[in-house]
DNA sequence: AGCCAGGCATCAG
DNA sequence: CTGATGCATGGC
């Protein structure tokens, strides 16, 4: 196996604070309920996830060591046999590009010192957006949570790798499924999706793995498309509509002028700033007043209205 | 028990 | 275009 150089199955790196453009905040952003803390999982403080890294799945434990203000991270990534020292390298890039490390998080609070929106940032500072590694997840993701709460959606997520995906043992033992291939999720049929309980989303899951698999719904054309043609390109697929749609281009493709108006975010931006918008109003009014920062907006009204709604005024 | 959930498709006006 | 309704099911 090791040609060489000794290569163990762990590795530990940093990522220290002059690599984190701004203050951080691992928890908060893991638990702020976006589309794509759905699957970290936490113990004793620590969060992991896995993905594919260099051709082979990587397990990653990420744990702040550093302050909100100061952030640093420790990061231990483990394979199923040996690591590569390489692979720490880009398992490093990879973690900074998916919890978005570089958004300058101080440019975006001063810019919008005067608006309304200020008022949730005290609240939760070092929250940033994140990126899915994986974009088919991501729209299949989005498509499971329309009206469910999280814990439902985030079990419906699971339970759909734990039946489609493959299962992968790592070198620590720990057990981790990946979700599926279009292809493996669009073989499913309606029966043996229904064991992962996702009620009327079925045919809209479905659906789209059929799209994706067959190449009539093309995930890496929509990335370099502009936002707009993009997102008129979703609304066109059965079970994607304006909200859904804008989840993934923000958390799957990384377009960060979309800002999704769920009924939380629509709630908060009429108490906030209008009392009389409809959700189509709301989407148009964010984009306009924050542009390329909208999808902050959104998920700091979002997370806002969620855990702090009584003292809103 | 009953309402609501990070909505959407469909149909009526 | 806007507004009302059914949807499948769990969480609270």
């Amino acid at each position: 196996m090791a040609e060489g150089c000794p290569t163990p199955g762990k590795l530990e790196f940093a990522i220290e604070s002059n690599e984190i453009r701004g203050p951080f905040n691992l928890s908060e952003t893991l638990l702020s309920g976006q589309t794509d803390g759905a699957g970290w999982f936490e113990v004793d403080g620590a969060f992991w996830d896995a993905e594919k890294i260099d051709l082979q799945f990587i397990k990653y434990i990420v744990r702040q060591i550093g302050t909100t203000d100061r952030p640093a991270l420790n990061v231990t990534i483990v394979g199923i046999n040996a690591l590569q020292s390489k692979t720490a390298i880009d398992a490093k890039a990879y973690l900074t590009r998916i919890l978005r490390l570089n958004d300058d998080l101080e440019r975006f609070y001063s810019e919008f010192k005067n608006d309304r929106l200020a008022k949730t940032f005290p609240h939760h500072i070092g929250l940033r957006l994140m990126l899915a590694s994986n974009p088919f997840e991501s729209l299949i993701s989005s498509i499971s949570s329309q009206n469910a709460s999280i814990k439902r959606w985030h079990r419906l997520v699971q339970l759909i790798k734990e039946r489609f995906g493959q299962k992968i043992t790592f070198a620590d033992g720990s057990n981790f499924y990946t979700f599926p291939e279009a292809r493996a999720l669009s073989k499913a049929t309606r029966s043996r999706l229904a064991v992962c309980r996702p009620g009327y989303r079925a045919e809209y899951i479905l659906n789209v793995a059929r799209l994706v698999a067959e190449g009539n719904l093309d995930l890496t054309a929509l990335s370099n498309m502009s936002y707009e043609d993009a997102r008129s390109t979703l609304l066109e697929v059965c079970g994607i509509g304006p909200k859904v749609a804008d989840c993934f281009l923000l958390y799957g493709l990384g377009f960060t002028r979309a800002a999704p108006v769920d009924v939380w975010v629509h709630r908060i931006a009429q108490r906030l700033y209008r009392k009389h918008m409809t959700v189509k109003q709301t989407e148009t009014f964010l984009q306009d007043r924050f542009g390329r920062w909208a999808g902050y907006a959104a998920l700091y009204l979002f997370h806002y209205a969620r855990t702090c709604s009584g003292r809103v005024r």
